[in-house]
DNA sequence: ACCTGTCAAGTCTGG
DNA sequence: CCAGACTTGACAGGT
């Protein structure tokens, strides 16, 4: 049984390297052309651009080859202001470059919509703008040239006091996106309204592969057990090319439980590795820290203490 | 160089 | 019905 590891979106260990650059309104619209505006967003997502390249270099060098993409690369990329932005044509050349190096690595990117992303929303214009934010997504792996197996993570939205309804909605609404994006979507079990064995079975009838969150699970669960659902979770990645994925956190404390801590605690992830051992099935795990790839790291140092464990490198672990 | 209130976006709860 | 919580990195204005 293998484990591969990444984390999300942005390192705290290099410096001056975010990928999530942006502007606010207000400055945009002090700068008086149009002309000006749009060449200080291209700026702004180029340097994004060149910081997530950088990002890719240190993965390479530590062996991490799971990586959440930060969904903020395009400032303002979704909001009417940019309209006329073809912002697409200012960065395809860096998209591109960026894809080339994450296949050359065997990189396995995905991304997360926000939260305001919600395809089972009542209000048919948040339907319709989170449709448009992951069409903006799709336009970014594309771009990439990254095959279907890099995922946009989502949630299955509100609960809106009638999950069934939610639900039901939520299918209606998948059936309408186009297929390019249904390819990529995988769902993931959240905190307060939909769990693991909700998300499991709308994944078996849409059959989309699912993203167990461990924490999640720990807040919002009807007491089941997660060794229950383990096999079928993972069974729904049997199509796919990639292994099945799975986030992990640990609660920040008890008052704020569903936050995130700064680290991972390594006996989460050994309980979780014991549930999964007889399903003898490889998977990845995205790091869900406030300490992102310093996290990681730590986690990877307490591991080594581990005498059932043999790294395969500094990001890929074997278990027996 | 550092600090703090604010920021495009939604939903839910409590008053 | 509305204000505040939730959650979170980065901006932007101020010291």
């Amino acid at each position: 049984m293998r484990i591969s590891f990444g984390y999300v979106a942005m390192s705290v260990v290099l410096k001056d390297c975010s990928p999530s650059r942006t502007i606010t309104l207000q400055n945009l619209s002090k700068i008086a052309s149009e002309k000006d505006r749009f060449a200080r967003l291209t700026s702004i997502a180029r340097e994004n651009l060149d910081n997530t390249q950088r990002l890719f270099f240190h993965n390479r060098a530590n062996d991490i080859k799971i990586f959440r993409i930060t969904s903020k690369l395009i400032p303002l990329a979704t909001h009417p202001v940019t309209e006329n932005w073809d912002w697409f044509a200012e960065v395809k050349d860096k998209l591109k470059s960026l894809g080339d190096y994450a296949r050359e690595n065997d990189f396995r990117i995905s991304a997360h919509p926000d939260h305001f992303t919600l395809l089972n929303s009542p209000r048919e214009e948040v339907t319709e703008a989170s449709v448009r934010d992951l069409e903006y997504h799709l336009r970014i792996l594309d771009g990439m040239r990254l095959d279907s197996s890099a995922k946009l993570v989502i949630h299955v939205g509100g609960g809106y006091k009638n999950k069934e309804a939610s639900l039901a909605r939520f299918i209606q609404n998948y059936k309408l996106l186009s297929r390019d994006i249904k390819q990529r979507i995988v769902l993931e079990n959240d905190d307060k309204i939909y769990t693991a064995r909700d998300v499991l079975e709308l994944c078996q009838e849409l059959k989309i592969p699912m993203v167990l969150d461990i924490h999640h699970h720990w807040c919002n669960n009807y007491n089941d057990d997660i060794s229950d659902y383990l096999a079928d979770i993972f069974s729904t990645w049997d199509g796919e090319t990639r292994p099945p994925k799975i986030h992990i956190s640990s609660p920040k404390d008890e008052k704020h439980f569903r936050s995130h801590a700064d680290n991972v605690e390594s006996s989460f992830l050994l309980d979780f590795m014991a549930k999964a051992k007889q399903l003898n099935r490889d998977f990845d795990v995205m790091i869900e820290a406030k300490n992102k790839d310093q996290a990681l790291f730590n986690l990877m140092t307490e591991l080594r203490q581990i005498p059932y464990i043999r790294f395969i490198d500094g990001g890929c672990i074997e278990v027996w």
